[in-house]
DNA sequence: GCCGTTTTCGGCCCGACTGTTTTCAGTCG
């Protein structure tokens, strides 16, 4: 993949023009910086995107011009790109990993290279064992103690945490500031409230007339290892589990106005406040305000965005996909809610890889107020997860035809989680399948084939009519392991005209699909289902996160086939 | 350098905290 390789360059060209003396190139900086993120966070392959429509197509990705275009198709056309090494040769500099640096910023890593040398964090962690940093003008005792902890954090930084890490953590510091009695209101905002896959820190945000005691409190949480900035309306500490978190001290008046603004994300604040501005107004995390400067919105979000023409919306929209310009026709589709999910088909028991018996997970999901179940154990393909051949599975569908006999407040479906072998055959026989009530196909093993072969094979497997869902599509673990690598929008396709509902699984690191892939796959027309891939009891729990993925790809309750009822589903499915 | 239901030129979101300073530039979100 290029991605990742050309937003390190923008990324590196932005840190060296920041440097440039002279002339004000803070846009031309931004530009770069904004252009990093759009490849940065690019789904597909930039370099596939430019063999299929070239540097117009490029043109078309936001925050990507003529320049950028053009040097873009430079790098992929010769390995090269002149801009970038030009001002690599003035500046031979890692500025990507040391600007990562908590504290640090291009224009300090470049004093600290003109007057001590330092290139790269190993050079500066010599420099800070040799207490050559405090003794630099501009520079003290704290900056060099500082930077020392900023590099300790960095070398034990694994990137962004999964929300499922950080939202139970986020959670846990709202309540303990609630209960002290001491705040009005804490909330959680930022991309955890968003719902995003992964965070990069966690937001709080408080209304309290006592500011100092709460502050005293935040930073004396026991998650917390150490305060990095403290004052009377912010507040940072890096967390144990090592992320960052802030806490935002607002007045109640304009606990919506803030709620909003450190909600985002960036870009949807960015044009809110360019909405603001045409209107005559001003926005801010403090409130919406006239011309005079009077106040006329700030208490709630739904007033600031009534009072900017548009309706309110959900935080998983909020990624300026083109929300705002729905928000204001008063078009906004009403997302699924968690609520509105009755059962799951995704579940283990401990007849392959599961940690509970059927009997054990049947009655945890009804205690969730599931009214039905799918049962899908693994087919033989899984040795590893003690998957059954055609054989047990007979046995194991009597079992579970027994079991729906005699339990009652839930209804179980028979099904599998089948294999789609390297041929895009599947991994049981017709026989013992014609015996289920719906079928999950997904991919364990070969995950590497190439493109066209990986199509191909999902598409064989599409095409045998004995698939209901397509579970965990793309098979990315986050943070380990990549997508296979698909023609989604021939598989989708593929998908319509065989009726196979896709899978969003909840697993908070598959997450899969996710929620640009849902976007994607609801323009063919697909249905969806919320599963949990439940293991064991408790991970029925974490059907909120498939739910947040559903809500930020814009899924209503009648894309998702598990909102229907048992009688419905079990309809759905002999179709 | 990017972008356009106010613009192909002239804008580009806005504020908090820090360290090392005597008023602010740098960094961050």
């Amino acid at each position: 993949m290029y991605n990742q390789k050309i937003a390190a360059i923008f990324y590196e060209i932005a840190n060296m023009l920041v440097l440039d003396k002279g002339v004000d190139r803070k846009f031309e900086v931004l530009a770069y910086r904004k252009a990093a993120q759009t490849i940065e966070s690019l789904q597909e392959d930039i370099f596939d995107l430019y063999k299929k429509y070239g540097i117009k197509g490029l043109m078309e990705l936001p925050g990507i011009g003529k320049s950028t275009a053009a040097a873009i198709e430079e790098y992929i056309e010769t390995g090269k790109m002149a801009k970038y090494e030009k001002l690599k040769k003035l500046y031979p500099i890692d500025f990507l990993s040391l600007t990562k640096i908590q504290g640090l910023g291009a224009k300090s890593v470049f004093r600290l290279y003109q007057e001590l040398g330092i290139k790269n964090v190993a050079d500066l962690k010599e420099a800070v064992g040799k207490h050559k940093i405090s003794q630099l003008d501009g520079f003290g005792e704290k900056s060099e103690d500082d930077i020392a902890k900023g590099i300790a954090q960095f070398e034990s930084s694994k990137g962004r945490m999964l929300l499922g890490t950080a939202l139970p953590e986020a959670e846990a510091i709202v309540k303990q500031l609630r209960d002290s009695g001491l705040v009005e209101n804490a909330v959680i905002g930022g991309s955890t409230r968003r719902m995003k896959e992964t965070v990069g820190d966690i937001d709080i945000l408080v209304t309290t007339e006592k500011s100092k005691p709460v502050t005293d409190l935040f930073t004396r949480l026991s998650g917390v290892e150490r305060i990095i900035a403290t004052g009377p309306t912010k507040t940072t500490v890096l967390l144990g589990i090592g992320i960052t978190c802030d806490m935002r001290v607002v007045e109640s008046k304009s606990f919506g106005a803030a709620l909003q603004y450190f909600t985002g994300n960036k870009d949807h604040n960015v044009r809110l406040r360019e909405i603001a501005i045409k209107n005559g107004c001003k926005l801010n995390e403090y409130g919406l305000f006239d011309k005079r400067g009077k106040s006329i919105a700030g208490k709630t979000e739904e007033e600031i965005y009534e009072k900017l023409g548009m309706d309110p919306m959900p935080p998983e929209m909020r990624e300026n996909r083109g929300e705002i310009d729905l928000a204001i026709a008063h078009k906004l589709p009403d997302l699924v809610e968690l609520e509105d999910i009755r059962g799951d088909f995704h579940v283990h028991t401990d007849h392959s890889d599961g940690a509970n018996t059927l009997e054990e997970m049947a009655e945890a999901a009804k205690k969730l107020g599931r009214s039905y179940i799918g049962i899908s154990d693994h087919s033989k393909n899984e040795r590893i997860a003690n998957g059954m051949d055609d054989k047990k599975f007979a046995v194991h569908l009597d079992q579970i035809e027994r079991f729906q006999e005699k339990v009652s407040g839930i209804k179980i479906l028979k099904g599998a989680e089948i294999d789609i072998l390297k041929d895009g055959s599947l991994d049981l026989g017709n026989k013992i399948m014609d015996r289920m009530d719906y079928t999950l196909a997904s991919i364990h093993t070969n995950l590497s084939m190439s493109r066209e072969e990986m199509t191909k094979r999902i598409i064989t497997a599409f095409e045998t009519g004995y698939v209901s869902v397509w579970a965990h599509p793309t098979d990315r673990i986050i943070n380990e392991r990549p997508s296979i690598n698909v023609d989604l929008d021939k598989v989708f396709e593929s998908a319509k005209e065989n009726n196979i509902v896709m899978e969003i699984d909840a697993l908070p690191d598959r997450l899969d699909l996710n929620d640009e892939n849902i976007f994607k796959a609801r323009k063919y027309g697909l249905k969806f289902s919320i599963d949990t891939d439940s293991h064991s009891t408790s991970n029925f729990e974490l059907l909120r996160y498939g739910v947040g993925m559903a809500r930020r790809g814009w899924l209503t309750k009648n894309d998702v086939v598990n909102t229907m009822s048992y009688d419905q589903v079990m309809k759905y499915f002999k179709k």
